[in-house]
DNA sequence: TCTGGGGTCCTAGGACCC
DNA sequence: TCTGGGGTCCTAGGACCC
């Protein structure tokens, strides 16, 4: 029976921003980064229109629908959206399974429905579990304003893969027992796993569809595949998944990182990139109440070859000075000739535990240790950190508050000017109006809420 | 047109231990 | 003495997902 049900909101950040900006409705827009080396997070539908998608580089966004409103994103109105949807999720049943801001897995049989679903048989249930489905896509749009698509069917896989079939703003059902028609023609593609490295790999020996994969057997799968991945895509390519959702996964590692408008010439600059990844990697660590043992720094060089190097501390920390250290050791290990693109700062193999003096005595031998390293560094560091220019810069699509203008947002800024359209959810089409980009009266604000009672996560979730 | 940021899982080799 | 076999940990890289 039925009783998996897969979310997934349509051009999420997007319909967010048409949601909260009323001038943007119904017109192409593009979030992701606005920099020179941004790629597009989410198109709108109007702009997919022009063939702009995800993953995109920027650039060729803008030369593909130049009249598209181009925004960075706003994660905090993004995360408000997604728990209001969560929660209304978890009124299904307990065992939700969100897999980013904008998808889930629901197995609706531990639920409130569980019981009504079990008695209602083959030809019943179907129909009880649609009407659920329909009343939550209903429920969501209007507490949201946004609409969502649902994948129904007796596992992950094919509710996955139904809801893929629904967008956006539908909701399809896969039967108990058609599994493998659905799959049958579809594309290798179709299957989650299945990248544009395996997608070669199958082609080369002429398997295409879903079907040819159950047709060439286990055994070739993992000959072309390997083990876990060729039984893994054989498996799903006979409809059989039996994975459980499991709610409240915790994350395994926390990183960050940065690509930069202009690659990192000197390894002073680096060094100094990497504290400030690993400020922010830390707070994010100690948000979650966390520590970790294996401190990873990630390379992205000037010719897009990228390398990680990891060490491994002999006991968890969230110690601030202890993982700047050792990023900035395994910085040293690294041949930075020719420009940095990007660098990453994280932490994996994380107990669950914030450190106390618990393990005090470990981390003294290790700053120990460090000691000697550190005096290298201290070499490299001697230039003096250029000073940063705090220039307040407004960002496309940001939040703002006039003091006698009231809410807006930035539509556009450049020439020491700064454009805020005034509109709010709830309002009309605002009005534009033009300041300079130190007036003391604009100050960059939360988000609106979508709908009037809309609740507020709590602040302090942070980055 | 040069290619984000946050993750997960898997593989494979070498170290090390029994 | 001329060569094991398994288990676990660490490191690095790659595929994939949203």
């Amino acid at each position: 029976m039925p009783s998996i049900l897969h979310l997934d909101m349509d051009a999420f950040f997007a319909a967010v921003e048409q949601a909260a900006k009323p001038s943007l409705r119904g017109k192409p827009v593009i979030v992701g980064g606005l920099g020179g080396r941004g790629v597009v997070s989410t198109a709108s539908y109007e702009a997919r229109k022009f063939g702009v998608h995800s993953a995109m580089p920027m650039a060729q966004a803008r030369r593909l629908c130049p009249n598209a409103a181009f925004l960075t994103g706003r994660f905090e109105a993004y995360r408000q959206v997604s728990e209001l949807v969560m929660g209304l999720l978890r009124e299904l049943s307990p065992l939700v399974e969100p897999l980013s801001l904008d998808e889930a897995f629901v197995d609706l049989e531990e639920g409130p429905y569980g019981p009504s679903l079990a008695a209602a048989g083959p030809v019943a249930a179907p129909e009880l579990i649609v009407a659920i489905a329909a009343d939550l896509r209903a429920d969501i749009t209007e507490r949201t304003g946004l609409t969502a698509s649902v994948g129904l069917a007796t596992s992950k896989l094919m509710a996955k893969i139904a809801s893929e079939q629904a967008k956006p703003d539908g909701l399809v059902l896969v039967e108990a027992g058609q599994e493998r028609a659905v799959l049958a023609t579809m594309p290798v593609r179709a299957l989650p796993g299945v990248g544009p490295a395996t997608e070669q790999v199958l082609r080369r020996v002429g398997l295409e569809k879903v079907a040819d994969l159950t047709a060439a057997g286990e055994a070739e799968l993992v000959q072309l595949l390997g083990r876990s991945h060729g039984l893994g895509v054989f498996q799903m390519s006979t409809g059989q998944d039996d994975r459980p959702v499991v709610p409240d996964r915790d994350a395994k590692s926390v990183s960050v990182e940065d690509t930069f408008e202009v690659d990192l010439l000197d390894r002073g600059r680096v060094l100094q990139e990497i504290d400030v990844l690993t400020a922010r990697c830390v707070r994010r660590l100690h948000a979650s109440g966390r520590s970790g043992r294996t401190v990873v720094l990630k390379v992205r060089r000037f010719d897009f070859s990228t390398l990680t190097r990891s060490e491994t501390l002999r006991a968890p920390t969230d110690d601030e000075t202890v993982i700047a250290e050792t990023a900035r050791r395994l910085a040293l290990q690294v041949d930075i000739t020719g420009g940095v693109r990007l660098l990453g700062v994280g932490v994996s193999q994380l107990a669950d535990f914030t450190q106390e003096d618990l393990f005090a005595q470990a981390e003294q031998a290790e700053r120990a240790e460090r000691a000697a390293a550190q005096e290298v560094l201290e070499e490299v560091m001697a230039e003096p950190a250029p000073v940063v220019e705090e220039i307040r810069h407004w960002r496309p699509g940001q939040d703002v508050t006039h003091a006698q203008l009231g809410p807006g947002w930035v539509q556009g800024s450049g020439v020491g000017r700064v454009t805020v359209r005034f509109e709010t959810p709830q309002s009309e089409i605002g009005r534009v109006r033009t300041f300079a980009v130190d007036d003391p009266e604009l100050t960059p604000s939360r988000p609106q809420p979508l709908r009037p009672g809309m609740v507020l996560p709590d602040e302090e979730d942070e980055d």
